[in-house]
RNA sequence: GCGUCGGUGGUAGAGUGGUCAAAUACAACAGACUGUAAAUCUGUCGCCCAUCGGGCUACGUUGGUUCAAAUCCAACCCGGCGCA
């Protein structure tokens, strides 16, 4: 059995702190930097699993916890020994803590607010309102919420479905289906509106019966719009939850669900604050259990120090933040272990996460995107709804060794136009392998010095 | 031929005297989407100027009643159904 391990195969001269590397798993190599693409129910939207394997052939794909917790259930995951071998995937997997719920259901929930902020959303009337709300919340009779046949709603459904039953009954409208204290989270199912609390140790627990090669620490992603004194409250919460992630993993041992050792990651945090960023990088790559083992011969033990196999640097900025984010906290974190930056993956973010030392990324925007009938293309993104592309006879995609390159724009916004399921296929298929492979390029001009020319090439086309 | 019901914007379909350029849905045209509450959401959607807003033409056709008509009346045209 391998175990987890990384090694740099090279630094960069021309960017101090990017690197080219190898992630080993029990189930195999990732070459980093790499794209890690999305399947958080277990399965990477719209497209078949052998078909991910065959055609987007990325290293390694990531699950979420919250998601696969909810359903199947952990214990069922457990049982088809982890989500890897439920899914019928042989490579290397993540998944993630149910960190980013805290937020996406919590304070980003029906504000509009998303993981990249726009910087004139900064503003104190902003961040005033979404103090009051951000935490504490009261989510009164929310049972209601959810009566049977209310889940295939669409979103809009159940926004209108909320803002009516409150109105008609003078409650306060739900600002969130989170609460969030110093133990763990309350959350409600987005399902069925029932209640879970995660602490770090469940989350632990899960991710130990999901079986992830990678899983991180369970984190609080925090807003946008959260002001510097609920960030600092907030990121201590998140190194107090990454020690007990630590212990927790350590005396859970190997995966239940595959019986092999599993590499923990800890999330670094801080929002767009500096002095934060640098504190939570350092004080988690400082962070480590002490574990006693026998030792082979006799009864003696030996204590060892267990540190975080990795770091994660999750959270939310605004895009203008987020090079020097990223930058403080590489430069703080111990070099030899790897970084993933969270939920980052346009384009240009790759680039910039790439030379500022960040060796995986995982991002939903791919997906989403083809899904919503936006393509990547080396040109730019382009919505394939728009009309000049139903006489489009170009192809997808430029490039022959990917699956889209086979179909016209005319056919896909055809797909689209009629809603045929195929469509948010070849399009997601598309997408990433326009990114992984992008990714691995990039990788490669790395390699070779000369990542900033790559750079140019590739960001001076592709303007948006 | 007689009777009856009906003719509304690209389509379906509400509206039956003023708050109607006309609900709603679909279509169309744009836009958004970054650790997946997302096969989702937002905006526009008669014409002309326009930031609020203003002007014009419109609910089969023509004429009428009324301060005011998609809405009431008459005739006509067209369609469904029933009876000859």
């Amino acid at each position: 059995m391998k175990n987890f391990g990384f090694e740099i195969i090279k630094k960069s001269y021309e960017a101090p702190l990017a690197r080219v590397g190898v992630i080993h798993t029990p189930h195999g190599s990732i070459e980093t930097p790499a794209f890690i693409p999305v399947g958080t129910k277990a399965t990477v939207k719209s497209i078949l699993p052998e078909d991910f394997v065959k055609y987007v052939k990325s290293d390694a794909v990531l699950a979420n916890t919250y998601h696969l917790y909810l359903e199947p259930g952990s214990e069922i995951v457990k049982k088809h020994g982890g989500f890897q071998k439920m899914m019928n995937y042989t490579g290397p997997t993540f998944t993630d803590s149910g960190g980013f719920q805290v937020f996406s259901l919590g304070a980003a929930m029906g504000v509009g607010v998303s993981k990249i902020a726009k910087r004139e959303d900064l503003t104190n009337e902003n961040i005033e309102k979404n103090l009051e709300t951000n935490n504490n919340f009261k989510i009164p009779f929310l049972d209601f919420l959810y009566p049977k046949g209310l889940r295939q709603k669409s979103q809009k459904g159940i926004l209108e479905f909320f803002t009516q039953f409150f109105k008609r009954d003078k409650k306060e409208i739900p600002k969130s289906l989170v609460k969030i204290s110093d133990e763990g989270v309350e959350f409600r199912s987005i399902i069925d509106g029932s209640k879970h609390f995660f602490t770090p140790e469940k989350s632990m627990e899960i991710q130990h019966d999901l079986g992830g090669d990678i899983f991180f620490a369970f984190d609080e992603c925090t807003s946008p719009l959260a002001n510097k004194e609920y960030q600092i409250e907030s990121l201590n919460r998140t190194h107090a939850w990454a020690k007990r992630s630590l212990v927790h993993h350590q005396n859970l041992g190997v995966s239940s669900a595959t019986g092999e050792m599993q590499a923990l990651y800890a999330v670094v945090q801080g929002g767009g604050f500096q002095d934060l960023r640098e504190e939570s990088a350092k004080t988690l790559g400082e962070m480590f259990v002490e574990v006693k083992e026998k030792s082979a011969s006799a009864e003696s033990y030996s204590v060892t120090r267990k540190y975080f196999d990795g770091f994660g640097i999750g959270g939310s900025f605004t895009k203008e933040d987020m090079a020097k984010t990223v930058k403080i906290s590489t430069e703080n974190l111990p070099e030899e272990k790897p970084r993933h930056l969270l939920g980052i993956g346009e384009i240009e973010d790759l680039f910039l996460g790439i030379e500022y030392g960040i060796d995986t990324f995982d991002c939903v925007s791919p997906t989403r995107l083809a899904r919503n009938g936006s393509l990547y293309t080396k040109n730019g993104r382009i919505n394939i709804f728009n009309s000049k592309y139903k006489e489009d006879f170009s192809r997808v995609c430029d490039d022959p060794d990917c699956y889209a390159h086979q179909y016209t724009k005319s056919y896909l916004a055809h797909l689209f136009r009629s809603k045929e399921m195929i469509a948010a296929t070849i399009a997601s298929i598309h997408n990433l392998h326009f990114i992984v492979h992008l990714v691995k390029d990039i990788r490669k001009s790395v390699l070779e010095d000369r990542f900033f020319e790559f750079k140019k090439e590739v960001l001076e086309t592709y303007t948006k």
